[in-house]
DNA sequence: TTGAAATATGAAGGAACATTCATATAATAG
DNA sequence: CTATTATATGAATGTTCCTTCATATTTCAA
């Protein structure tokens, strides 16, 4: 099972931005239905500052999608690898 | 779609610690076939203190499973849910 | 254009942790 | 018992990065 080192680079990035207490929060939020940052934060509970340092990030590693309007800007969870990706890691932490 | 906080602290943790080069290698070096650390040592190309290091971590959070021969050890992937986001994991890194 | 609402940004402090180096422990052969 | 091989451990260091605080930017309404 020999592995390309970039490839390997790639997922070390991947899984450090996922494997974060408010971005996990902030992606179950916006698991199968897209919000805006004011619904995320008092959703999340954290602070509006710290959310929206959060979605740059998941954004940046293109794990969310933007779209604006007006005032207000939405976010969504980017593709199903990543809802693949949260769900196995759910039912891996709640096996007893 | 609600997530209990004691779970995303466990997803943050299994993420956590898959999330770094030298343990992905490792997974990768053991993954379908159990292997002695020095064998991954070897496969990995990292020196024998971070390989037994990082199996350690691995081994705390019950990402591998081991068995003692001897004076070698033995490491082994530890359920399919590892493979699963391994693979989905790599999967999402390689789409263009 | 002024004000308010929504979101983003920059700097800074502090904690977490990957890696190395040196050394310890365990097991077996001779 | 001694030497050697295999693996584990502890301390130290440097870096990454999460979070907060203060402030900036954007958009629209009045």
């Amino acid at each position: 099972m020999t592995i390309d080192d970039k490839t390997v680079d790639k997922m070390e990035s991947v899984l450090n931005i996922m494997s974060d207490f408010t971005r996990l929060k902030i992606m179950y939020a916006i698991k199968g239905q897209e919000k805006n940052v004011g619904e995320i934060v008092k959703e999340v509970g954290a602070s509006q500052s710290l959310v929206s340092h959060q979605l740059k990030v998941l954004k940046k590693a293109n794990l969310v999608t933007v779209r604006k309007e007006g005032t207000k800007v939405f976010y969504e969870l980017a593709d199903e690898h990543v809802y693949q990706l949260l769900d196995i890691c759910k039912a891996h932490v709640e096996e007893e």
